[in-house]
RNA sequence: GCCCAGGUGGCUCAAUCGGCAGAGCAGCGGUUUUGUAAACCGCAGGUUGUGGGUUCGAGUCCCACCCUGGGCUCCA
């Protein structure tokens, strides 16, 4: 079935492969229970449950053999079958998911079959006309699935795989995938010495070696910076919290899976922080507020701590201690749809300061269902939705709508961003918080005297920078914009006698603000190049005898190339402006 | 957590049937003083993830644990 990725020509495609797939797999395994086979956003998968576990070697069998009954150019035969007569043949054919699958169909439901040569499948289609009109195609990976996706059943193999209309966009998407293998920002951290995770440390902790720490020093400057031309104020809150405030807030009910153990102190309980709202709540009802003093914009790059399971964890992306850039803002309720106003903006306007020009916006709102997920009153949870909604549209933002999806405590806006090479990434978050003022019984005093309940919204923009360094460690393949690069310039002397000067080109640059170093080491130029050239440092600045005469240095970018030769000073004119706008990719010479 | 695949110097990898743990890069020492992506010679570097077991003998076989990776959202 391919219901929900369209029934276009690929996904057609892709979904036929499913069945020769299967086709192969019977070939292989005769006793093989076929679960499930559907087209993805750009493949296909089947999941089997199978006598022993498929090495890669399979792979290459089950791809032989599926190029055998694509060349066979069998027919996809529809047909219609009654409910009993289709489990009494899945029954015969020793196939217990099908059964289950038909026994959940709804009773008015058509059962149909499609039958490709050997093969029959449970199945509503569409797919192309015959096996032969299915494209280029590739087994990719094997991996472990769970029956429809519950734990607690059986695990099938999966086995992934990819169609594409023709050889040169199969190649092409392969080719893309190499790509974002090029860019994995674990290989790229330990090649540009930005941070390690060590076991001995433990997993999902990250540490920031010299490198990733100054870039994200620069984040963090350019986070403050736009906070607080934004009325933003920033606080600091510890680690470590009580556990009876996590009980105020609801966490420890509704985000029990996520928290660390406690740990006892003197009779008392306290638990690491896994969100900073509890404390700056704290922070707002330190005195009484006024109705003048909102709204109160509190921003923190708080460090929070969250179990999350073994398996999940991934590099610098998915972890266990997280530094949110994350902001808590208190106003009235005629203010919020304003303060999200603002914060969309504030995400716009990072967006583009790191070239990321293409995002997409979720709607996250409550189940109509509700099931116990969710706190707080429907007028409220009307109120957040209303109010997200209208700041969308002031900003002309389409989204999409995504029920079930909201935090336990309000409806959220979620941001995912497109890379340099279209990959999505979720970043920002916006939510509406009308449960835990309540909770804590926090107010204001209204212009006519009485006790009002302020509105909170939780945003963060990076998201966590963990995630977000390791998004943009991917989004510019190692090669961070100037602004950013740990190190702007390499000066490389030719010879020992050319120290002297390059030490004196090395302290104008300095002196000027930029981050640079000088390769003093007894290698040759071209081993000094190619050095500066992997670490992908921005500028490299050759000085020789020809230099000297000419009180010049020769400049080389890393986009290769030699610019030529050029004084201090209009090396300097040509950087500093870039550096200064924070431009995220030009290096400030056309090359 | 679960399934599968892995874990051998800092990194990338080798080691036949269970029989002396090896190479390249990085590092260190020396020689070379160089014009736009890897100079040359040498040295050192290991409790093979951890713990247990089998064996005359274990990187290799068995058990447990830890960590890493691919997945566990797409529902005929």
């Amino acid at each position: 079935m391919s219901s929900g990725n369209g029934d276009d020509r690929l996904s057609r495609m892709r979904h036929s492969a499913a069945h020769v797939l299967a086709t192969a797999m019977l070939d292989l395994f005769p006793d093989a229970e076929l679960g499930i086979g559907p087209p993805t956003d750009d493949g296909f998968y089947y999941d089997f449950q199978l006598p022993r576990a498929l090495t890669p070697d399979d792979l290459q069998t089950l791809e032989t053999s599926m190029q055998q009954h694509k060349d066979a150019d069998y027919t996809f035969e529809y047909s219609e079958h009654r409910r009993n007569e289709a489990l009494e043949y899945f029954k015969a054919h020793n196939q217990p998911f099908k059964v289950e699958l038909i026994n959940d169909l709804p009773n008015d439901e058509t059962i149909s079959y499609f039958t490709s040569g050997p093969f029959v499948d449970l199945c509503r289609g569409p797919h192309v006309d015959t096996t032969g009109d299915i494209g280029a195609f590739k087994l990719l990976s094997i991996a472990g699935a769970y029956w429809r996706g519950d734990e607690h059943r059986p695990q099938l193999q999966r086995v992934y795989g990819t169609t594409f209309e023709t050889e040169d966009e199969l190649t092409a998407h392969l080719d893309r995938l190499e790509e974002a293998r090029r860019r994995d920002h674990r290989t790229l951290a330990r090649d540009l010495d930005l941070f390690s995770i060590n076991p001995s440390v433990g997993a999902g902790l990250v540490l920031w070696h010299p490198k990733g720490a100054r870039i994200r020093e620069l984040l963090e400057t350019y986070w403050r910076e736009e906070h607080r031309k934004r009325g933003y104020d920033m606080v600091y809150t510890p680690h470590i919290g009580r556990r009876e405030l996590w009980e105020t807030s609801g966490h420890t009910q509704w985000f029990a899976d996520g928290l660390f153990p406690e740990m006892e102190l003197e009779h008392q309980t306290f638990i690491n922080k896994p969100m900073n709202c509890p404390f700056h709540v704290q922070i707002y009802g330190s005195q009484t507020r006024s109705y003048r003093d909102l709204p109160l914009r509190f921003g923190e790059l708080g460090t929070v701590y969250r179990f999350e399971r073994s398996g999940t964890l991934h590099g610098a992306l998915r972890v266990r201690g997280l530094t949110q850039d994350d902001a808590h803002i208190f106003c009235r309720q005629d203010q919020f749809a304003d303060e999200v106003s603002g914060a969309l903006d504030l995400a716009k306007s990072v967006y583009a300061t790191f070239g990321f020009n293409d995002y997409k916006v979720d709607l996250s709102v409550r189940d109509t269902a509700g099931d116990g997920k969710f706190v707080g009153s429907d007028d409220l949870w009307g109120l957040a939705e209303q109010g997200l909604i209208d700041a969308l549209d002031r900003h002309d933002i389409p989204y999409d709508r995504v029920e079930g999806e909201a935090a336990f405590y309000g409806p959220k806006i979620d941001i995912q961003v497109a890379d340099a090479i279209g990959r999505m990434w979720q970043l920002t978050t916006i939510q509406v918080d009308f449960n835990l003022p309540e909770r804590f019984d926090i107010s204001y005093e209204a212009e006519d005297g009485t006790r009002k309940r302020p509105v909170m919204v939780h945003r963060a923009i990076f998201g966590a920078m963990e995630r977000f360094f390791a998004v943009l460690t991917e989004h510019f393949a190692g090669a961070f914009p100037v602004w950013l690069a740990p190190v702007q310039v390499v000066v490389v002397p030719i010879a020992d006698r050319h120290g002297a000067y390059c030490t004196d080109v090395a302290n104008r640059l300095i002196d000027a603000g930029l981050r640079v170093e000088i390769d003093q080491r007894a290698e040759r130029m071209n081993r000094k190049i190619r050095d500066a050239q992997l670490q992908k440092i921005p500028y490299m600045l050759i000085a020789g005898d020809r230099d000297i005469e000419a009180e010049q240095v020769s400049v080389r970018l890393r986009t290769g190339g030699d610019m030529g030769g050029q004084s201090v000073d209009q090396f300097l004119a040509s950087v500093l402006p870039i550096v200064e706008s924070r431009d995220p990719v030009n290096l400030g010479f056309s090359a």
